[in-house]
RNA sequence: GGCGAGGUAGCUCAGUUGGUUAGAGCACAGGAUUCAUAACCCUGAGGUCGGGAGUUCAAAUCUCCUCCUCGCUACCA
């Protein structure tokens, strides 16, 4: 299809912390090299983003410390753009969601789709703060993790031990508004029938996209359509979101990944009065760039609310980068353990290039990648530097030197072979930078950049020049072809600066400069040339386009990280610590379990039993099936210690056995009893066992 | 356990519809050179393509089984 515009959005970044370097090359650099590239070849495009400003975990930071959710968002909304626009990320708009212009649009959205009824209206139980008066989600609930004991694991997961939960499975769930108990209230909301776009998602995405999209992204869609997908809510009961546009519907929101991806076209709203353009008209290509994080959301679930809505266009492709880890680890906001790009900015000023270099060169395009500081240094150093920064100079240089500063001729009737097949390079090196970046494949683009500026390398090196100088003499006998040589090195850098634009602008601008041409040059239409810089025009004198990393740089990030992460690790311990402590102060009731009587205690049967067999379930990571002799019988327990022991360990163990719990069916085989554990901090597990021998059956009292 | 994505030289990655001695960059070794940021250029070493079986005249590439890593998901009373 011959497209009329394109409009490429870049994930809206989530206004509760700064932007790192994994985000930056998991989405905002491709799109941006992608923009920047769709812009020298003078198509319409627009670039779309903005900080996605709602949601719980906002409200909760904002909790934390003391200021209002709208506080919070204005303080990341400012870092985040101004990380951006320092690394020059060029947004056409960089908007928010919490503007009214999306509120008004979002709310239209929903309207719509509420008028033409394609939203289910559901009742649930949900957690309710009855102190408060506000239903709670996920995030707002706190209580035990049942996986690793820490007293403040939150509904959704538990920060601790990163399993992921829900508000059912903590043990003495209690609000973190109100740290009061909690009860169940009813309460409704507007579902979106996914399940009912399955065979449209499946025609578009299953068939339409085999070829078309990344593996990654196309392998996940069709594993969750495969899978069959469920209605979802579209609202939320909290105070902090756009509220949702019907009569009674008082303190419920938009889900806020029912708005964020609305935020695209708020934006592009905000951008410009032809923004219906960008949206509706069937020629417009319209690109997502996301992390493989979002690849659900903005493949399946906006695409669908798109469809319900009618009108407007689809993604046409949507190339999700993989994570990138920082030193072997996973990026950890809560450890500390990033690269913050505010950081690197002042750490290295003006030298965003070299970051965007080592960024592009080893982005996670298909699977997960790893970012070391050394590895950093060597790309900047070895290649950036070595190769194109190296050629750069040396051109300029011999120019200065043997042919007084000015472009000398090309004598074209004098061009050797060698010439010719430079000649050639540079014109194919437009075709495969060009087809790779149409491709998305930004690495294999800037790589061919690269080798583009090692042929000039070589080109040199098989003239040298140099050596055709020696003496005046020789120099006079040999002027013409120092011309050459040196005339198609100088042109060749200016196919460099324009081939290189849109992965290393910063680079591109100040080889304009030094060429003394205008930025006009870099449009693409001029790759290829070997005229493009005019005979006998004086240039300025050299000076490097990059530096290099010093080993003691290395050593002062990868110190800085470590150290940071220690920091980090000792702030979670205090927090949980004082956050436990001051539980436990304001509600000294409220502390782990309610006082039973003895005929309480009494009720419960604990008995001593050994284990004789022990078995894994089948189909199930965490479960074991034992059999325990409890004296008179032998009986069969399920229990969820498959992580922490092998069978063979535990065999002959004795045992604490909760003898008259309920029977329960877990992977289908009943379980009778359960078996008593401890369990550390750390989540490590310890029988809880006789310390000599007893008799199986034995009570426990 | 299910599903998805990966597993190719020390490191980071290419390998089109199965077809000659499996490629590139970096790192490493040797050489050449001095215009250049000890940079560049040349040469070299380095891989039973995670493992096993099968289909085929021919498999990194197709089929089945298996192991490892990452993500989603199930199981934890």
């Amino acid at each position: 299809m011959d497209y009329k515009r394109h409009l490429v959005t870049a994930a809206l970044p989530y206004a509760n912390g700064p932007v790192h370097i994994g985000h930056l090359a998991g989405c905002y650099l491709p799109a941006d090299i992608y923009v920047r590239y769709q812009r020298a070849q003078k198509r319409d495009v627009k670039f779309i983003c903005g900080s996605d400003e709602h949601g719980v975990p906002i409200t909760i930071r904002a909790m934390r410390e003391g200021v209002t959710p709208q506080d919070v968002v204005d303080k990341y909304n400012t870092i985040i753009k101004d990380s951006f626009a320092g690394m020059g990320i060029s947004f056409d708009i960089y908007s928010r969601t919490s503007n009214k212009i999306h509120q008004e649009t979002s709310q239209a959205f929903f309207k719509k789709l509420y008028d033409d009824g394609a939203f289910e209206e559901r009742e649930s139980e949900q957690y309710y703060d009855a102190e408060k008066d506000v239903f709670l989600a996920d995030r707002y609930i706190i209580g035990t993790c049942p996986n690793c004991a820490n007293p403040n694991a939150y509904g959704d997961q538990c920060e601790k031990c990163g399993s992921t939960l829900s508000p059912e499975q903590l043990i003495e769930p209690r609000s973190a508004l109100s740290n009061s108990p909690l009860v169940k209230k009813a309460t409704t909301h507007w579902y979106f029938p996914l399940n009912k776009y399955e065979d449209f998602l499946k025609e578009w995405i299953v068939e339409g996209k085999k070829d078309e999209w990344k593996s990654n992204v196309y392998g996940q869609c069709k594993s969750w359509l495969d899978s069959g997908l469920q209605p979802r809510a579209m609202t939320r009961d909290s105070s902090w979101g756009v509220p949702v546009p019907l009569p009674g519907a008082k303190g419920k929101v938009l889900y806020v990944w029912f708005d964020a991806p609305i935020g695209y076209i708020s934006a592009t709203k905000e951008l410009t009065a032809q923004w219906s353009d960008y949206w509706c008209k069937e020629d417009t290509k319209l690109v997502h760039f996301i992390g493989k994080d979002n690849i659900v959301f903005h493949c399946i679930i906006f695409p669908a609310m798109l469809k319900a809505h009618g009108g407007f266009v689809l993604p046409e492709n949507v190339p999700a980068n993989e994570f990138l880890n920082i030193e072997g680890e996973k990026v950890s906001t809560s450890r500390n353990w990033a690269v913050w790009v505010d950081e690197y900015i002042k750490d290295f000023p003006d030298q965003q290039d070299a970051l965007r270099y080592v960024l592009c060169a080893n982005a996670p395009e298909s699977k997960d990648n790893d970012f070391t500081w050394k590895d950093f240094q060597d790309r900047v150093n070895n290649e950036l530097s070595a190769v194109l920064g190296n050629f750069e100079n040396r051109a300029f240089v011999l120019m200065h030197k043997l042919c007084k500063g000015r472009v000398p001729a090309l004598h074209a009737d004098e061009i050797n072979d060698m010439d010719k097949a430079l000649m050639a390079d540079i014109r194919d090196a437009k075709t495969k930078v060009e087809n790779a970046i149409e491709s998305y494949k930004f690495r294999e683009g800037l790589a061919e950049v690269i080798d583009l500026a090692r042929k000039g390398n070589k080109y040199l090196q098989d003239n040298a020049p140099w050596s055709l100088a020696k003496t005046p003499e020789l120099q006079e006998a040999n002027q013409k072809r120092i011309d050459i040589c040196m005339h198609l090195c100088l042109q060749l850098t200016a196919n460099l600066a324009i081939l290189l634009n849109p992965f290393l602008p910063f680079t591109a601008g100040k080889m304009c400069k030094k060429m003394k041409v205008v930025e006009r040059m870099l449009e693409w239409e001029n790759a290829g040339r070997i005229d493009l810089l005019k005979v006998n025009y004086p240039l300025l004198p050299p000076e490097l386009l990059f530096r290099k990393i010093e080993d003691e740089e290395v050593a002062t990030q990868v110190q800085k990280l470590q150290d940071n992460l220690k920091k980090a690790t000792q702030a979670i311990v205090e927090n949980s610590t004082a956050a436990a402590v001051k539980a436990e102060q304001e509600t000294p009731l409220a502390a782990p379990k309610a006082t039973i009587t003895f005929d309480d205690f009494a009720k419960i049967d604990l008995r001593v039993g050994t284990i004789l067999k022990a078995e894994k379930v089948e189909k199930a990571d965490k479960l074991l099936k034992l059999e325990v002799d409890m004296g008179t019988e032998v009986r069969t327990i399920v229990s969820g210690i498959a992580m922490h022991f092998s069978p063979e360990e535990i065999i002959g163990k004795q045992v604490s056995v909760v003898a008259n719990l309920a029977p329960r069916k877990m992977r289908g085989i009943e379980s009778n009893g359960m078996i008593l554990m401890a369990q550390n901090a750390d989540g490590k597990l310890i029988f809880v066992s006789p310390l000599a021998t007893a008799d199986n059956g034995s009570e426990v009292k």
